[in-house]
DNA sequence: CTTGTGTCTTGACATCTGTCATTGCCTGTT
DNA sequence: AACAGGCAATGACAGATGTCAAGACACAAG
């Protein structure tokens, strides 16, 4: 009766002076119920309140992520669209989500990429993030199952000024905050209008040492844009149409972190990638671990290009956009 | 219709070959069920299969690990009872489990220290573990969220013939199967006839190195034993009758893997002690992160000894025994 | 003292989930 | 070809769970 909850509740006044943050009727229901796997019913009586009550507190123990539920990235490897991507692409790893309704794929590849990289994340990493719909999907859904320490994110990109709802500083900010780590964002602009200010901007010292942190990058996290005409890429603003033109004329089929690609992967260079601030496509694949998440039907070609020149080791999509992947 | 989940029932005869072990339809279950947070029923709509068999796929997830709900332990440090303990004995971290059914209490309490203990493991890490019937319970019902590298699972004490069901061996080999981590058994009896012999044993090549892996243990599991009638050091055959009670006209309250010890938490030498093989309480207190996994009624004392002399710095009990440790 | 406002709790209902005996299919055997 | 045995899939039922509108309570303002 007179049991731990009851006190919990009112927690007598002689030193009930902390935060009362103290909520143990939480903890309690969920142990019995997600350990001790009894019946809501059962714990109710045992708590003496109703049942509806303990709902609500199981509720607010998943709200709080005092209990979480965790998805094998390792068994979603073995399955056979997985593997034959891992196969086809020598991928280290490969996440296929089923398939539902095109419309809220980018929110579903977000839950399951924020899975496969926080699953990665240890103490003391450097993430790298780069920009985009599904980037920013991810970091509005991560979280991490326990916490770490000492980890820092890091902007890989400069930022621009026409990118609506998904900047690289939000997915940046984003990420971080939601698992605790320190925020390093790109203090510059995404494209310069000369190579000599883009050269300038670089020597400075507050740059030169974000720059340092972006080539010990342990991990990094990035999307695929295709080039079609509603693509992340024409609204983003960091390039104008002339300019994706261009790129399109020199047989550019996808964009990732903000460099142009061809079919084979091959980066477009040219005048205006000269003059972006960012990790180049080279110093991309120095890095250990490299997370690629992306899915849809207009982007067979993009992803094809990204994954068969080997920029990424895990890939993360769902399975029609494997299943088209693989019949290329 | 269809769609990959039907692919794989049958999975066309052209490569076949391989293990089979491609039950993808789990692991699309899994997803929709977990991540998309889809009912029972729209899933079977969706693979055409009847809700009874989403049923089973979701319950083999399960078993398979697929999914596993984690209950954060920092969650549960900020329990009041967690709180108060930790407070009073200088703890790292505390664990209080709901009080159950006193015959349970074993197996609950092992659940507990195994999902504490399962998340302190890394990679790299040499794992100490003791005996005992709470120790096992631990063993038995541990399992990492996710594989870890390279971890090895030491015996820190020597086995002895008389122990059932819970010898030292069994609770170390069981703990290293489950969580797949290299083991280690100590290759000697608990207590030697004379301190000569165990001298002389303790110079082999073989007992010195094991030696040396126990002193660099990064994690230790142990549990504490009370003196009482039917407690485990009067089974378990390490000490006769006689010796115990000269322990306990010493002032013994106490076991801690093999060793006795006095109501402030004191060593109890003696002859007895000095035969003894395994790691001393001294060492023992080297050791960075020393879980202790302890409750009921009969040990309030025992735990109180063990607790104030430091020699854990992470505790897990049930309220009942937490209570009682705080009304002392 | 009354009224208003927000929070927490509850009971009843609709829905979702687990169980289990039964069915149907495949495989290997006679 | 016929048959038995094993195994996964099924439907119907009992029970567990989530929802929601209504009620209880505490506190602040009038």
């Amino acid at each position: 009766m007179a049991n731990g909850a009851a006190a919990a509740k009112t927690g007598g006044s002689s030193e009930a002076k902390l935060p009362t943050e103290f909520d143990d009727a939480v903890m309690w229901a969920t142990w019995l119920y997600y350990a001790d796997q009894l019946t809501q019913s059962e714990i109710a009586k045992q708590l003496n309140v109703s049942r509806a009550t303990i709902v609500n507190l199981l509720q607010e123990a998943r709200e709080r992520e005092i209990v979480s539920i965790r998805i094998s990235p390792q068994a979603f490897g073995r399955t056979a669209v997985a593997r034959a991507l891992m196969d086809k692409f020598g991928l280290d790893g490969a996440f296929v989500i089923p398939s539902g309704e095109e419309q809220s794929l980018v929110d579903r590849l977000g839950d399951a990429g924020a899975r496969v990289l926080a699953e990665q994340i240890e103490d003391g990493d450097t993430v790298g993030v780069a920009w985009g719909r599904t980037v920013l999907a991810v970091a509005n859904q991560i979280s991490l199952p326990r916490p770490v320490r000492n980890v820092t994110v890091v902007q890989v990109s400069g930022s621009s000024t026409g990118e609506p709802e998904f900047s690289a500083e939000l997915c940046t900010s984003l990420l971080s905050n939601r698992i605790h780590a320190r925020c390093v964002n790109l203090l510059a602009p995404a494209v310069l209008s000369t190579r000599e200010l883009k050269a300038m901007l670089l020597a400075e010292p507050v740059l030169k040492k974000q720059f340092e942190l972006i080539h010990s990058t342990d991990r990094i996290l990035f999307g695929v844009g295709d080039i079609g005409a509603r693509s992340t890429v024409r609204v983003s603003g960091i390039a104008s149409k002339a300019e994706i033109d261009t790129y399109v004329e020199q047989g550019a089929v996808a964009v990732i972190i903000g460099r142009f690609i061809d079919t084979h992967g091959r980066p477009i260079g040219g005048d205006h990638d000269d003059r972006m601030v960012g990790i180049t496509l080279d110093e991309l694949k120095q890095v250990k671990s490299r997370i690629c998440v992306a899915g849809g039907s207009t982007k067979t070609a993009a992803i094809t290009a990204t994954l068969e020149a080997g920029y990424a080791t895990h890939f993360v999509t769902d399975m029609a956009t494997g299943e088209a992947l693989l019949s290329v």
